[in-house]
DNA sequence: AGCGTATAGTTGACTATATCAACTATTGGG
DNA sequence: CCCAATAGTTGATATAGTCAACTATACGCT
């Protein structure tokens, strides 16, 4: 099945990865989807994260963040509390199943990672992520 | 906003190609979605093309291909007929509209990877396609 | 021939994902 | 103190993707 086009390559690999994610995130019996996984990962990295700034980390709607940011409140792996000097503000922080569950999370990922960028050097894997780096950038940037 | 990792990479650029894809598919007012793109494009590449064909090349599930196609057909822009030798087999193929439609596509989608690859050197993008193609391939292949 | 099985495609019901618009609550600036 | 701006929530709806059951044709077999 060779790869013509930038096009097709990109949906069939996000496809694939979203799939595989899926799988191995099944397979760690997590209630996760891939969206859930990308809130964890920037509110493990945010200090002072807010559902804010997960909306203009990842660019989805609003909406969207506001119900992940539940689900994951639901299962107990994030707690919000709001911030003393603007109570609009709900700061997201892991709770000590999240911090748990977040540990797990990163070693299933690095399966995937480790699975995806098998008989790739290095340096392949990091140019290609600087190119996709630099794509995303000239799709949000250079919009006229 | 820098992009680490390279799951992060791949979400962010997938979502930011899906708008972008959409938006300039809108601005052509066709009324087509990004998966639309990729069956004529495969129409287009495939002789003798049935929709198992696109199921086999996007991995998608057989239904969401069998609703896409019906939808290009209700569009006028691919028609089917069953092959003489084996009626199971419906083979799809453009109509006029669907020529010129295409043609159209065409341009657009340039406009959009020219976008994308706005100073990036050829080089960069071949090999950026292969290293994905790779991932593609590690993904669906070594799935012990 | 006629039987069973495989294949191509279709459809219904469903789940998941994403988006829009209207809403509340709080804030900071004039 | 009022108003525009901001953070977040919610309901309705749209879009995308999945599963399972079904039809129709074809192929292989004894």
């Amino acid at each position: 099945m060779p790869q013509t086009s930038l096009s097709s390559a990109l949906f069939t690999l996000a496809q694939s990865y979203r799939v595989t994610v899926r799988e191995a995130i099944n397979a760690n019996e997590l209630g996760l989807n891939a969206m859930h996984v990308r809130c964890l990962h920037i509110i493990a990295e945010t200090q002072h994260c807010t559902a804010n700034d997960i909306v203009a980390k990842t660019g989805r709607d609003k909406a969207q963040i506001a119900r992940l940011v539940k689900e994951l409140i639901k299962l107990e792996l994030v707690s919000k509390c709001a911030d003393e000097n603007d109570k609009r503000c709900l700061i997201l922080s892991f709770t000590e199943q999240g911090n748990a569950l977040f540990s797990r999370l990163e070693v299933a990922e690095q399966e995937v990672d480790a699975k995806l960028c098998h008989g790739l050097t290095d340096q392949q894997v990091r140019d290609f992520i600087a190119i996709a780096t630099t794509m995303i950038e000239n799709i949000n940037h250079n919009t006229p």
